[in-house]
DNA sequence: TTGAAAGCGATACCAT
DNA sequence: ATGGTATCGCTTTCAA
C-alpha cells in the first residue's frame, strides 16, 4: 500500500504538505494541491487509519450500542441503526457496533483502546448501570432515551410525555370520555426504560385535566396477552370508546381480536397507536398514530456527538415534539 | 491514559516484556507475568488500538456490510447482525458496520485505510459489482449468499435448492399432487439475489421428478399482492392443496386472505414457509417451515473469516442443509 | 528469560 | 506557501 511518503515523492513535495492538502488545515497553492491530488489518485492512496488515530488521537469512528434483546422492537432498532450509520457517514465517520449485553465492559474496552471518538447508546434505562461508566470515559457520549439523572450527558428522544398528552387531547377533542391505554409488556416497566413511564404520565395526567376517564394496563405479547389486557380494561372501566396502543407487538393481535368481537374501527372503537410510521401504514388498516421518529432521533444523536467532539457542551436533553397523524382509525365515539 | 511504557515502568520491566505478556508470543516467567498483570490492572491499561494496528497491521475489527433496503426482511437481517457481532466478540474482534448503499466505495475505503482485517458481506447478488472489488482488496472476505462465480471467495448460505427439494418431498409424502409457490416479490428476482432462483430450481425440478403439478408466482407485498398472486395461481392450476411461501411479508396477509375465503389450514390447504423460526411461531398459527438459520450462517461467516486470516484458504461454498420443522399447517390434502 | 531500539504511517509544531 | 522532524504507542527483530 502507498504511504504518505510515496505520495509526497510522486508529487515532489514533503509529507507534511500532503497531510495538509488532505486536512485543509493550512493554505496550499492551487498548483501544489493539484499535483498532490493527482499523485493520490494515481497511487490509490488511502491514509492508514491506525497511523492517523495514533498521531491525531481521532479515529473517525463512533460506537453505537444497540440492544439485541428480543423483547425490544427489532424494526425500530434497525431504523435507528440506519439513521445513525447514514448520518455518521455524512460526517465522514464510521460506526462500530456494540451490543448492549457486553454492558459496561464493552464501553470501557472500545473507549479505553481509543477505538472510537464518541459513543451513542440506545435503550438507556432510568438508572442504567452504564451511565456512571460513560461519565468516566475520555470520550463523550449521547444517550438515546432519558435516564433519571442525565446530568452532563447528551440525550435525545421522542417527548413521550407530550405524546401521551397529545393523544389524549386528540381523542378528547373527538368527544371521547372513556379511554384506555394498552401499554408495553410488564417487563418494559420493570426494566425501567423511562419512555413507558413518561408516556403513561402524559396520558394519565392529561386525561385527569380534561375530565376524561382513563385506564391503563400493560399488555403481554400475543393474542392471549391482548385478551387478558382487554379483560382487565373492561373490568375497570365500561364503555371505553378509544384504545391507545403503546405496544407494537400487540397491534396486530389487537386488531384481530376486535374484529373477532365484531367491533368495527373506527365506528365502534377508535384506535391510536405509538409506533414507527411504516408499521402504522403496513397493517391491514392504516392506523392513526404518533410516529416514532427513529430517523430524526438517530440523525440528531450523531449531530450531538459531533457537537461534543467540537467542544460544544451537552445542552439540555433534546425531546422531540410528537406529531400525530390522522389516518383511518379515529372517529367520534358511537 | 496509561501507555505500555507506564506499565513497564510500574512493573520494573521493559515495554517489550509487557507486550509479550499481552500477546503470549514468547515465554515469560510466572513472576514477571504476575507483576506486569498487576501493573496493567493497577493502571487500568488498555493498549491503544491505533498504535497496535500501525505496528502489527492487525486491527481486530471485521467489516460487516448490511443491506438497509426496505425490500429485504429486517428481522432476519438483525439476526445475522447479532450472530456476526456475537461470534466476532467471541474471537476478540469488533464489528464495523457498513451499509450496502455505499457500494464498492465503502469497501475500498475501509479496506484501503486498513480499518478492518476482513469483510463479511450480506445480500450478495449473482453478479454483484462488489465482487471484483472484493477480490482486489488486501483483506479477505466472506460472502453471505452465493454469487454466480464465487471463485476464490468464501461463501456461506442456506442450501436453498435443497430447501425447495425438501419441502416438495415433504408435501408429496403427505399426498399432495398440486402445489403452488408464493415467491418473493418480483424485484428480488430482478435484482438477482441467487437464493430465490436456487429455491425455485429445487422446487420446480423436484416437483417434476415426483410427478407433482407445480406452479410458481412471485408475490408483491400487501393484501393486494397476495390476492393477485393467488389469482395467478388459480388461473394456472386448479385444485391446489398446498402453498409454499417463500416471502415473509406475504405470510400474514396470506393467512388473512385464506381465512376470509373460508379455507381452513391445514384441513383445506396446507402451508409450508421458508422463514426464521421466530416468525414461524409468532404468527397467529404456528407454521410448518424450513427455518432460515441466520445464527448459524452468521457464526460460520465469522469462523470462515478467522480461518482466512490464519491463512486457511477459502474452501468450497458452505451451503447449510435445510431442516423442515413440522408444526400446525401441514396435513394430507382434503 | 529479558531488554534495546528500529520501525509502522500519519500529524502538527517549528522553521524558513 | 512549504519543508523538516519530533511524536503518537505499540510490535518485533536483534542481542545478550
Amino acid at each position: 500500500m502507498a504511504t504518505i511518503s510515496d505520495v509526497a515523492r510522486a508529487a515532489g513535495v514533503s509529507a507534511s504538505t500532503v497531510s495538509y492538502v488532505l486536512s485543509g488545515r493550512r493554505p496550499i497553492s492551487a498548483e501544489t494541491r493539484a499535483r498532490v491530488q493527482a499523485a493520490i489518485a494515481e497511487l490509490r492512496y488511502h491514509p492508514h487509519a491506525g497511523a492517523r488515530a495514533l498521531a491525531s488521537s481521532r479515529t473517525s469512528v463512533l460506537a453505537l450500542v444497540v440492544p439485541l434483546r428480543v423483547d425490544v422492537n427489532v424494526p425500530v432498532i434497525m431504523q435507528f441503526v440506519t439513521a445513525v450509520v447514514t448520518a455518521a457517514r455524512a460526517q465522514n465517520h464510521d460506526v462500530l457496533l456494540l451490543t448492549k449485553d457486553e454492558g459496561t465492559a464493552g464501553l470501557e474496552r472500545v473507549a479505553g483502546a481509543t477505538m472510537v471518538d464518541a459513543l451513542i447508546v440506545m435503550d438507556v434505562e432510568c438508572r442504567d448501570v452504564r451511565i456512571p461508566a460513560l461519565r468516566r470515559l475520555r470520550q463523550p457520549s449521547v444517550l438515546i432515551g432519558l435516564p433519571d439523572d442525565p446530568d452532563g450527558l447528551a440525550c435525545v428522544d421522542l417527548d413521550f410525555a407530550a405524546t401521551g398528552r397529545e393523544i389524549v387531547r386528540h381523542l378528547a377533542g373527538h368527544g371521547h370520555r372513556r379511554i384506555a391505554l394498552v401499554g408495553p409488556t410488564p417487563v418494559v416497566y420493570q426494566r425501567g426504560t423511562s419512555y413507558a413511564e413518561r408516556f403513561l404520565d402524559g396520558f394519565t395526567s392529561t386525561a385527569a385535566e380534561l375530565g376524561v376517564r382513563a385506564v391503563a394496563r400493560p399488555c403481554e405479547p400475543g393474542g392471549d396477552g391482548v385478551r387478558a389486557c382487554l379483560a382487565g380494561i373492561d373490568a375497570e372501566l365500561s364503555g371505553v370508546s378509544a384504545l391507545v396502543v403503546h405496544n407494537e407487538e400487540a397491534l396486530l393481535p389487537l386488531l384481530d381480536e376486535l374484529r373477532v368481537r365484531g367491533r368495527r374501527i373506527p365506528e365502534d372503537v377508535s384506535v391510536v397507536a405509538v409506533c414507527p410510521r411504516d408499521v402504522a401504514v403496513a397493517l391491514p388498516v392504516r392506523l392513526t398514530s404518533v410516529d416514532i421518529p427513529a430517523h430524526e432521533v438517530g440523525t440528531l444523536a450523531v449531530e450531538l456527538a459531533m457537537g461534543l467532539l467540537d467542544g460544544r457542551g451537552p445542552a439540555a436533553p433534546r425531546l422531540l415534539p410528537p406529531t400525530l397523524v390522522e389516518r383511518d382509525t379515529c372517529a367520534p365515539p358511537p
